[in-house]
DNA sequence: TCTTAAACGAGACGGTACGTCTAGTCTTCTA
DNA sequence: TAGAAGACTAGACGTACCGTCTCGTTTAAGA
C-alpha cells in the first residue's frame, strides 16, 4: 500500500524521490469514480486519465485495484473512531453507531464502503485490510465500552461480548449491503435499545428522536 | 431469469423447444465455476465452454453473469426454511439460524452467496432479487416465529421485530462475508440468548453444544 | 497469414464466415501507414483504428506485425513477373530489371520494401516468406532466362549462374536500402552490359535512354 | 556521436570530465545485447542496466538508439580497409572483397550489420552515417584499384565503374541481409570473376580454393 | 584547501503500444 | 425455431520501454 510503502522507506532516498501531488490525485480519482459509478467504471485507465497520471505508476504503488479502493476511502473518510468515555453507556454506543449511520447515509462513503466490501470477497489482501484497519479499530472501542460497563456492574458479567459487538455492528452493514431496511436516523437508538434491553433508553445523542419511528411491533415488512 | 422465462412460455410452443439439457447444463457449469474460483473463474465463455453451450445460448436466457449466479444458486440450494412451528420459540430460531450457518459454513454455498454478495453491490437486479428470493422469505418466517410469540404472551409487546430480525441474521452474513469471527457451531444460540435474553437458553437444537465455546466476557479480539 | 490461411479452409465452413471486407481494410490500413510513416507508425493499434477494426481480429489472423507488413505488401504490389521468352536475351533481363527499378523508385513500393528489409533482420519468418514469395521467383526467372541462353550457345558454359543473378539484382536493393546511389533510368542497362558484356547492349527496352547518364569512368563518389 | 562529441569539446573543460570507463562500458553493452538478441532485445534500459549505467547518462551522449548501436559496430569491429597496391588487381580486390565476407560470416559483425541496416531503414541519420563511416570508404577502396588499373590499361577505358563497384560489394550484403545464398568462401574470386573477365584468374588469396565449389553452371536453386 | 560545475546513478514520471482477455453482438449452418 | 460455431467490435487488462525529469553524490579543474 503506497502510505506503507512510503513511511517504510526511512531516509537515504535516492533517485527522485516520490512526488506527493500524484499519489493525492491517484487517490482522489480513484474515489470520485468510484462513487460515480462504483468498481465498473473505477478502471484502472479511467483513473490514471482522471488523474493525469500513467498506468504504470499506479502499478507502481497499488497492487490492485481493491488496494487502491481501499486507499482511497480511507483518505476520503477522516472517521473519527474517538468516543467520549465520560458519557453514560447507552449513549456512547448510540453515538459511535449514528456516525457510522450517517457516514454510510449521508455521504459517498457508503458506497464506497459497498464497493469495498464487494472486492473484499474477491481479494483476501482487501479482506483483510477492511478488518484491521476499519471494523478492527471500531469493534475495539465498542468492545471497550462495554467491557468498562461490566466491570462497573453495569452490564450482567455473563454478556455475550462477541456477539453483542455483531448485534450493534452488523445490521448496519447488513442494510448497506442488501438494502432490505434502511439505514433510519434511529436505528443506532433501537439497536442498543434491542441489544442491551437493562440500560434505560436515555438521550438518542446525536439523532434527532421522533422522526420517522418506524420501531416495535407495528412496524411490517417493506415493500 | 430462466426459471421465470421458461414458465412463461404457457403452450403453443412453435419451432425447436427450449432443451432442459442445456439448461441445466449452464446451471451447473456456473455453480461449478463460481465455486472453484469465484466470479473472476465463472466468465462466461468458460461457463459457455465447460458446459458445452454457445454463449448466444446463455445471452438469451440470462441478462448478466449476475443473474446466472443468482440462478445457478438456488438451484444449487435446496435450502428449507419450513419450520416446526409447535417447536419452542428459542429452538425453532436457533434451528433456522443453524440451517443457515451450517449451509454457509460446510458447503459450497457459502462461497457462492459472498460471491453474490459482492454481485448484488454492482448490479441492482441482483441485489433485489438477492432481497425478494432469499432474505425475505427467511426474514418471513422469522417474523411470524416472533410475532406468534408477542401474541402469546411469551415476548413483550414492545419488541423491535424488524432490529430483532436484523440482530438474528445480519451477524451470521457479517461474519461470512468479513470473516472477522468464525462461523462457529454454537453462533446460532447465542445469538438467540443474547437478542431474546428473556427466553430460557434451551436445547441448542442440532448444535453440539460444549464445542469451542468462545462465549461470554472472557472472550477477546481474534488475531 | 491470411491468404493462405482462408485457402486452407476447404469447405464445411462452420460458423460465421470471415468477413472480406475486414480482411482489406487491415491491409489496405497496413499498407497505407507503411508507406506514410515507416514501421514505427504502423502500429498494430494504429493499423487497427485506421481499418475501423478490432485488434484483436488482426492479431487472429496474423502472428506478427512484420507479416502483417509482408500480407500487405503483396497485396498492394501486383507486379508481374511474366516475361516474353521470345525477346533477346539482354531486352528480356532489362526489361525484367527496369519492372523492379521502377517500382522501387516510381511506387511506395519502394518504401514499403525497405520497411519489409528492415522487418526480416528481426523476424526469421519474415525474411524466409520475403525469400521465397518475393526473391525466389524473380530470380527463377532471370535463372531461366540464363539457362536458355547457355543452351543456345549465346553464354558461356562456364557461367557462374547464381552469382551473376546476384550482380543483377543485388545492386538495386543494395542503392534502395543504403541510397549511395540513385536508382537511375540506366541502371538495368548498365547491369546487364556490365554483367554479361559478351552480348551487344542492344535497345534498353522501356528505359528511356540518356537521362541522367551516370554511367563511364567519369562517374565519381557521390555527395 | 559519442567520440565525435568528445573530439569537439576543446579545451576548457570545467567540471567533471567525461568518464572513459562509462563511454566503453556503454559501448560494449550495446554490442553485447545486440549480438545477443537484435535490436529487439537492445533496449535502452537494457544498455543502462548491463552498463551499470544510468539511462539519462546514454542519452546525454546519444541521441537514439540507433547512433548507438553504430558506434558500438564501429567500436567492436576493427576492419582494416587499407590494402596491398603492389598486389594484382584481381587479388587485391578478391582479399578486400574476402575480408567482408569473414568478418560478416566468422564474426558478430554480421548479426550487428543487419540490425544496423535495419535501422537505417527507419533512421536517415544511420542510413547517412553508415554510408560515410563504412560503405563510402570501402567503395573508395575498390575505386581507387579500379581505377589505377585503367589507367594501367588492364581495364577498358569504358568500364562502368559505380556499377561494377555495386556488382562486387552488393551481393555481400544481399546475401548477408537475405539469406538466399551463403556467404560462401569462394564468393569473393567468383565476384571477381564473374564482374572483371578480362583478369586472369589468380590465386584467390587467403581462401581455400576447392572447398565446396558451389560453382558454375551446375548450380541451381537452393533449398 | 575550497569552490564550482559538469558527470553520473537512481529512480519517479507521463506516455505509447504491446499482446491478451472477456463481454456482448452478429452471421451462418445444422438439427 | 433452438442451438453450435465462431467472426467480430469494444475496451480494460497488466507489462515494457520510451524519453524526460529531479534528486543526491562524485570528480576534477580552477580560484
Amino acid at each position: 500500500m503506497g502510505e506503507t510503502a512510503a513511511s517504510t522507506t526511512t531516509g537515504a532516498t535516492r533517485g527522485r524521490p516520490r512526488s506527493e501531488r500524484v499519489r493525492l490525485a491517484i487517490l482522489a480519482a480513484a474515489a470520485d469514480l468510484l462513487i460515480e459509478g462504483g468498481m465498473a467504471a473505477a478502471t484502472m485507465e479511467g483513473i490514471a486519465a482522471r488523474a493525469g497520471v500513467s498506468k504504470a505508476t499506479i502499478y507502481k504503488w497499488w497492487p490492485s485495484r481493491g488496494q487502491l479502493a481501499l486507499d482511497s476511502f480511507f483518505n476520503r473518510t477522516k472517521d473519527s473512531i474517538a468516543v467520549d468515555r465520560s458519557l453514560p453507556l447507552a449513549a456512547a454506543l448510540i453515538t459511535q453507531l449514528d456516525a457510522l449511520c450517517t457516514l454510510f447515509r449521508d455521504t459517498p462513503s457508503g458506497a464506497l464502503m459497498r464497493e469495498l466490501a464487494a472486492a473484499a470477497q474477491a481479494d483476501p489482501d482487501v479482506r483483510e485490510a477492511l478488518e484491521e484497519r476499519w471494523l478492527r479499530p471500531r469493534r475495539a472501542v465498542g468492545r471497550r465500552l462495554l467491557a468498562d460497563a461490566v466491570a462497573r456492574g453495569e452490564l450482567p458479567v455473563r454478556l455475550d461480548l462477541e456477539v453483542t459487538l455483531d448485534q450493534l455492528y452488523a445490521p448496519i452493514y447488513h442494510r448497506l449491503l442488501f438494502g432490505h431496511q434502511p439505514l433510519g436516523r434511529d436505528l443506532p437508538a433501537r439497536l442498543v435499545a434491542q441489544a442491551l434491553p437493562g440500560l434505560a433508553a436515555p438521550e438518542p445523542g446525536p439523532t434527532t428522536p421522533g422522526s420517522s419511528p418506524e420501531s416495535s411491533i407495528a412496524a411490517t415488512e417493506r415493500g
